[in-house]
Formats: C-alpha cells, structure tokens, sequence
DNA sequence: TCTGGCATTGACAACGCTGTCAGCTTGCTG
DNA sequence: CAGCAAGCTGACAGCGTTGTCAATGCCAGA
C-alpha cells in the first residue's frame, strides 16, 4: 500500500470502487439502496483509502454540523460535570457527532444572546441541557424559536416534544431520611437545593414522605434554605446547631452543603457521626474522601447523560420520536458520617 | 431593517457594501491592502447584516478549521481542569477558534492512536496539553509528525520550539518547606507526587534545598511515592506514620495525596496540626473545604491556561515565533493543617 | 507627461461533500 | 413478452468561503 501522500477524498474512493461519488456517499452515510454487493466494495475501498469525509465539505453541502453542545451552570460540582461530559462525549463520538461545551455563569442576565451566539457561531444542532438550565423559560423558548432540539436532565418539568432525563430523587431522598429515622433520629435537620433546581423540591418531598410515614412530626425550624454551595451547607448548619434543641441527624440536599455541614460540625467540636450524623447528596469525587466519609445518594449520571446524547443523536438523525424513558434508579451509599443514635 | 428571513452570506454583504466578495474577505479576515474607507464601508454592512462567516465554507475553501484541542488526563483534579478549560476557552472563543476536549485514561498504550484520530476527526490544528501530557515523548513525536504545534503547560524539559507554559514549583516547594521548619518541624515527611509529571521532581528539589539551607539531615526514610491520588497519598502516609519516629509534618506533593494524609491521620486519632502538620499543592476546590483547611501552594492555572492558548492562536495565526514566558509565580496558602511545633 | 512599481480590487476556480433528478436495471404482473 | 414499479446508480449543480492571479488605480521620479 502506498502511503497516502495526500488525504483521500470521496473521488479516490470512488474510482477505485469504481462506482459513482454519489454511491460512496450513500454507503458512508448509510443510505439505503445500495445492493449489497456495491456497498461492500465501497466500503473496502473505504478502508483501504483509510477514507475520512471531510466534514467541513459536509456540512457546506448537506447543511448539518453534526455538533451537538452540552450547556452548563460553571458552578456546578465538577465531578458532577465531569461525568457529564464522559458520559455525553462517549456516545458523540462514536456517532459521529463533536461535543462543544459551554460554561454560564448563573444568574445571567444576557443568557439568551449567550446561548444564541453559541448555537450560531458552534452550528448547534442540540443541546443537552443538565439542571438547572432545562428549566429556565426563556431558554427552552429560544431552542424552539431557533428549532434547536434540546435534552434536558432532571429538569423539574419535563418540556413537552423535548427528551426528558429523569431519575428517581424523590424515592432516593424518601428512603435516605427512612435510614436515619431507623438509626434512631427524630430531630432530623433538612437543608434545602437550590430552588432553580427542580431535584431541590424532590429530594424535600422524600424527606416529608418519609417522616410522614413514620408518624414523625415535621416542623420547618429543621429546614433551611441552602443553595448547593459549600458556604450555603456550612450557613444553614450553623443555624440549625444553635437551634435550642438542635437536630441530632442533618440531611443536606447534596454533597457540597454536607461537606459545609460537616466543617461547621468539626469547627464546634463535634464528633460526627457521634454527636451528629450527616448525609448529602450526589456521591461526588470527594464524599469518600473527606473524613467522615459520607453517606450519599449516586445519581447514575454517566448513563443519564449517555442517554441524553443518543437520544438526541437519534432525533438529529432523523429517528422516530424519542421514546419516554423510565426514570433512572439512584443508589444509597452508606458510609460513615451517619450512625445509630446511641 | 427586515428581519433577515436566511443567514447572509458574504454575497450579501458585497453587494450592500458595493465590493466584492473577495474584498470583504479580506476585511472579515484582517488582511492588509484594503483601503481605509473601504474597509469601513465593509465594516458597516457586516455589522447592518448582522453577516457571520460560515465557518465549513471557510474550512473548505481555506483549509483552516480554527480548531484547538485540549487533551487530559482523566484522572485529573478537576478543578485543575476546570480553571484550564475555563482559561483557554476565555481566550479561543473571542479568537474565533474552537476548543474541542479530549480526555485520556493513562496509561492507555493507544495513545498514539486515540490522539491522532482526535486530531484528524476534528481537525485539530493545534494542541494544549497539560501535564503530564506535554512529557510523553511519543505524543510530542506525534505531534511533530503530524505537524501539529502545541503548548505544554508545565512540562518536566520544555521542548524545544514549542510553547511551554513554566511555573516556580521548586520555588514553592521551597518555601512551603521553609514554612514547616520555621515552625518548628525537624522531621518533615514528603510524599513525591506522580513520576511522569515534570511537577513531581521540582517539588521534591525544592524540599531538598529547604533541607539544606537549614542545615537539616535529608532521610530517605521520610520519602515515599505517591502518584498523586488519594489512595497513593493514605498509602504513603500509613506508612510514614507507622515509622519508629515518625515525622511531625508531612508535605505531599498535591491537595488529593493530601487529604489522603488527612483521612489516615484521623483514622488513627490524631489531631491535625497539633498531632501532625500537614500540606499540600494546588489549592484545589475542597483544600478550603476539608477539615482542617489546607496549607497549600496556588498555581495561576487560569492565566497559565490563558497564556498557553493566546500563544498558541498567534503561532497558528502565522505570528512571529512564541515570546518565551517567563515561569508564573505560585503562592503559598496558608490555612490550618499546619502549625508550631507545640 | 510618461513610466515603473506598489497598493488595491476583482474574477474565477477550487475545496469535498450532499441534494436533485434523471436514467438504467431488475423483477414481477398480466 | 410487453409494461410498469421499485430498486439502484450516476451526472451535475450547488453550498459559502479562500487562494491565485490578473487588472486597475495611484503616486513618485524621470
């Protein structure tokens, strides 16, 4: 074989299948009808070639870009995003198709013109919007003015002709809060998401259901507002610590805030999990890590955002309508931040 | 002005401006010989247009894709690779350029193979590769063979006509050293950090040389390998702290190996810093948020990133060749993991 | 005024693919 | 065996830029 001195195109390909460059167009992209005996002798040519369309020339003639764009809060937790963006690239790129991120800087006034800029300047095709961006109004009402297709995960509203990615939250939150209540807790603390995201008022209602079954009284001096951040688990802590009778168990709605909660614990001398048990959310990279390790909820993130992607990638392709998916199951990870009540 | 039913094109905006297309090129594209006023008349129908150049047509007629990748390792702290990311998408996106990631799971005998399909699928015109990536010998062969210039950020040997992005490690190492005899520390443990990366021996000089200046005996004993990783660094730390007489500080070589020192030093019921000082590198996200905070050393990786890319867009610009930088200065954090010798 | 030479501008052919549409095959029906 | 539909294939015109090169404009110096 000679070494290609030059890259090969669709006419190299062609003449030594010795079909049309239409035909070689047809097999790369899977067209049908083509007998299969012609298709096999493209695509060995193909091979042989070492052939790779060019994608510039592609999209200048066929008008797709095959780009799809993953837009994200920048102060997200970052092993969140990066499971994100694994998960997400992995089935991009096998398919075809190039993965273009996009951070925000939240609250953004100029949201809008940002995203239409990227979509313009990128070509996107779709999006994949992780909470909290799928459920933001105006967002969702320019992707359907620009006719962008988008995906959204865990938003707190499933967009109605858009793909939904859910999980179980509510469930994971429900059965979180039942562990604590079989150790032994009542006065159980509660520290809220942030309420632009729609996993903040589900993984709350887990942890009224979850009292609510088990006869235990809910009383709101337990729940503070937090907004995913350290700082904000840290705050509410302190705030329910000085409570006359402080809860003796603190939920915090992930992993971040519970970290905060833990800091502010250790700072005042408390032994956790013997003076205060804690649980978050999330299972990020350093959950394990921090001592004590922490009792969690795991989002299957990685397969969520797969999910998204195909089904994204399918619609882009032209596939029939995404079918609705069954929410994803979260996982309980027990570690040691949380204890019996002794 | 009508709302423009279709994207203008560079037809549209000749015409308006009473030039041809090629002029307006030449606008659009910055290049000399355009007289003044025409270049504003120009200017103006860009600008009335709202015009955007199609970036496939301009990849296929000018063989320019204004792509730049970004490999890493997926291991990475991420936010290491968030304020890289970050950084050089600052820089690409007002540039024109695209920032395309690819993460890599070392070691990965493919390598070779995984980058230059990345590079040749998307048209990579240009690389930024952060450690340990710049130090793989065959990466940067690749990268040479395929004619592709890059930018190493913090490599072990700069190379040679290729961008480097340099920071003081040794100086850090140094003075975070300095720090712990100052307060007292005689035995001072060190955890080296992952040998591929240039980062880990200049950190470990810079202990050395602190060493030295202060006339104290260096002691293999009190040495041990990590790899950068929490476990590595529990590891490493177990097995200091398991010597006859143990150090009172421990230095390891970044925050992850770090808070492993942390995890085990609390599993074995010793206080931190009154038992056992201990400190890291990086400042990453949870350096702060563990308990106690962590001393620790701050690289500018945002204007390093900032840097790497800029340099790089004017080497793939046709600017002149790269300026070499002068190495970036890191900064000594101190928080509560470190303390006096009581 | 004329000329050479540089600055400025434009005409037109790539670039490598996909869409359209027409033409050729094939297999089946009557 | 004609006739027709469906299956298959190819010719060719875009797509919106940039590169090349020729044409024109302009100015200083002869």
């Amino acid at each position: 074989m000679t070494p290609e001195r030059t890259k090969a195109t669709i006419f190299d390909v062609a003449r030594r299948a010795g079909v049309s460059i239409k035909t070689v167009s047809r097999v790369v992209n899977n067209e049908p009808n083509v007998r299969q005996k012609t298709r096999d002798k493209v695509l060995r040519s193909v091979r042989e070639l070492r052939y790779l369309p060019n994608a510039a020339a592609r999209e200048l003639g066929g008008k797709r870009s095959r780009v799809v764009g993953l837009i994200y809060e920048n102060a997200q937790e970052f092993s969140y995003l990066n499971d994100l963006f694994n998960g997400a690239l992995g089935i991009c790129e096998p398919a075809g198709y190039t993965l273009l991120l996009r951070p925000l800087t939240l609250p953004d006034p100029e949201i809008i013109e940002h995203i239409r800029q990227f979509a313009l300047n990128a070509r996107v095709e779709g999006f994949v919007l992780p909470a909290p961006l799928g459920d933001l109004p105006e967002v969702a009402a320019l992707l359907r003015e620009m006719k962008i297709p988008f995906a959204a995960i865990t938003p707190r509203e499933p967009a109605p002709d858009e793909i939904n990615i859910l999980c179980n939250d509510e469930a994971a939150s429900f059965s979180l809060t039942e562990l604590l209540i079989d150790q032994g807790h009542r006065a159980i603390g509660f520290i809220k998401g942030h309420p632009d995201h729609g996993a903040s008022a589900k993984r709350f209602a887990g942890y009224r259901q979850a009292l609510k079954k088990h006869r235990l009284p809910y009383s709101a001096r337990l729940v503070r507002q937090g907004y995913f951040d350290f700082d904000s688990g840290q705050a509410a802590a302190a705030r329910l610590l000085d409570l006359p009778r402080a809860p003796t168990a603190i939920l915090a709605s992930n992993d971040d805030m519970a970290a905060g909660v833990i800091f502010e614990a250790r700072g005042r001398g408390l032994n956790v999990p013997g003076d205060l048990s804690i649980a978050g959310f999330d299972d990020t990279r350093f959950s394990s890590r921090i001592w004590p390790p922490l009792t969690t909820v795991r989002q299957p993130i990685v397969k969520m955002a797969e999910t998204a992607a195909g089904l994204l990638i399918d619609k882009l392709d032209g596939g029939d309508t995404a079918t609705p998916e069954a929410p994803f199951e979260c996982e309980v990870v027990i570690r040691e931040s949380t204890a019996s009540l002794s």
